[in-house]
DNA sequence: AATATTAATCGTATATTTGCGATGAACAAT
DNA sequence: ATTGTTCATCGCAAATATACGATTAATATT
């Protein structure tokens, strides 16, 4: 992709909620960590039941959660523990409440 | 891309919170929605004195967060005059906040 | 040692996204 | 009528994302 010239820095809370919204922009993704947080604890990969995908791909899913660092996955072989990253999830919640927070339910101008 | 034997149906709540985020997922586009938010009230093209980007590109941000609901335009030429789509900004804030509804401050399993 | 289970990774195909410059459309001002 | 302003759209290139099947790695079971 050609970038203009010098890569821009964009804040780093910017950049840092887009990249949230990023991991949170397929559906698949938003199944995986309602099914996370709903479960009280942590969980394995029963995934494969919930969503139409093949087991490369919903491990292609987790991965990008993980980098997103909205998940955490604890090696446990032949199985694997994912959990919501706490840490991070309550950030993630900060961030889009804060982008959010302006309520135009009353005054609007157009 | 190769797609699962029949396009497989998510539920309308989780198409619609993905397709909220993925227009979330660009750092230029939180700006652009902070800038509109932030405006008491609406506003035209001077984005392009905020972000490092084309003015052809601003337009193309732009686009897809109209198509993805979470704003405006008001042709007035030859500007366009842009707001927050209140009522869809609602419902996304609605989404948001109860994907992220679980506190995990206290009890976690990990 | 051989087999089964689970999940990551590789290779590959296709679709989408991001970005730019160039062009076009709509109107205002001259 | 001509020119200027503002923005959308087109055409293109490069990067990323999405998906799959096949393979590999790690371990438990037999």
């Amino acid at each position: 992709m050609k970038r203009s010239a010098k890569d821009f820095d964009y804040s780093g809370e910017t950049e840092q909620l887009a990249k949230f919204a990023k991991a949170l922009g397929h559906p698949a993704r938003i199944i995986i960590l309602k099914h996370l947080s709903n479960q009280s604890c942590c969980f394995t990969g029963d995934l494969l039941d919930v969503l139409p995908l093949a087991q490369s791909t919903v491990s292609q899913h987790l991965k990008e959660l993980k980098e997103a660092g909205l998940i955490i996955g604890e090696v446990n072989p032949p199985k694997v523990k994912y959990c919501i990253n706490t840490k991070n999830w309550g950030i993630a919640q900060q961030l889009f409440s804060t982008l959010f927070k302006e309520d135009f339910s009353k005054i609007n101008c157009c």
